[in-house]
DNA sequence: TGGACGATCCCCT
DNA sequence: GGGGATCGTCCAT
């Protein structure tokens, strides 16, 4: 398997959104090797009023500015951060929200990494009892997992910490499409891409 | 300088 | 199905 390359990035959003389904989200953390599988992503264009991007370049909202294969990571909710692929060409502002990924290697790091920090309340799912599926099957959730943060934010895609591998393409009868989820604008667009009947996608 | 809000998640009802 | 947690960011005073 090969890493994707920089062209994969620079094609339309929409596009990228799609194909990201079945590659393979590889996080170097200390040393160990965190493998998953993306099975569901949501596309946020230029134009559209959902994106981070609509009000224009903020020091927020700058590496979704950035040339295509960079990781936009950023901080909602006081509590959670979720990763986007950025796409296009510099300038483009758009980028792909990663919602969920299938664990396949490193399952015992990234259930540690879930589990709740003491003394805080809403942030960390108990460790006992969590279905396998409510490891990764959600935005936040996968950058726990993984320990995507802040620090993560402007990561290119094409160096050693956080990359993406290249995998078969799906059929187009496995893939699901449909209207964006958590948002109130740009509502009626179906950018959301999942695999279906995965059960680490966020939403049945 | 303040206030509203958010591409979410967890837990309880 | 709903509320609370929790805080950085942005824009209006």
């Amino acid at each position: 398997m090969k890493k994707l390359p920089r062209s994969f990035y620079l094609r339309p959003t929409i596009r990228v959104a799609r194909d990201l389904l079945g590659t393979y989200l590889v996080r170097i953390l200390n040393g160990k090797r965190l493998i998953s599988r993306i099975v569901e992503t949501e596309a946020y264009c230029q134009g559209d009023p959902a994106s981070h991007a609509f009000n224009g370049r903020t020091r927020r909202n700058d590496v979704m500015f950035w040339k295509g294969g960079h990781l936009y990571v950023y901080f909602t909710y006081g509590m959670h951060y979720c990763a986007n692929v950025v796409t296009g060409e510099e300038g483009a502002g758009e980028a792909v929200l990663i919602r969920a990924v299938e664990p396949l290697d490193g399952v015992d790091l990234m259930t540690r990494n879930r589990a709740r920090p003491t003394g805080r309340k809403a942030l960390g799912a108990s460790q006992e009892s969590m279905p396998a599926a409510n490891l990764t099957n959600g935005p936040a959730k996968l950058c726990q997992a993984l320990d995507i943060r802040r620090e993560q934010d402007g990561t290119d895609l094409l160096g050693g910490e956080i990359y993406l591998l290249s995998a078969s393409r799906l059929p187009a009868s496995t893939i699901g499409r449909s209207k964006r989820i958590g948002i109130v604008k740009g509502t009626e667009k179906e950018w959301r891409f999942y695999v279906k009947g995965n059960a680490w996608v966020s939403k049945r």
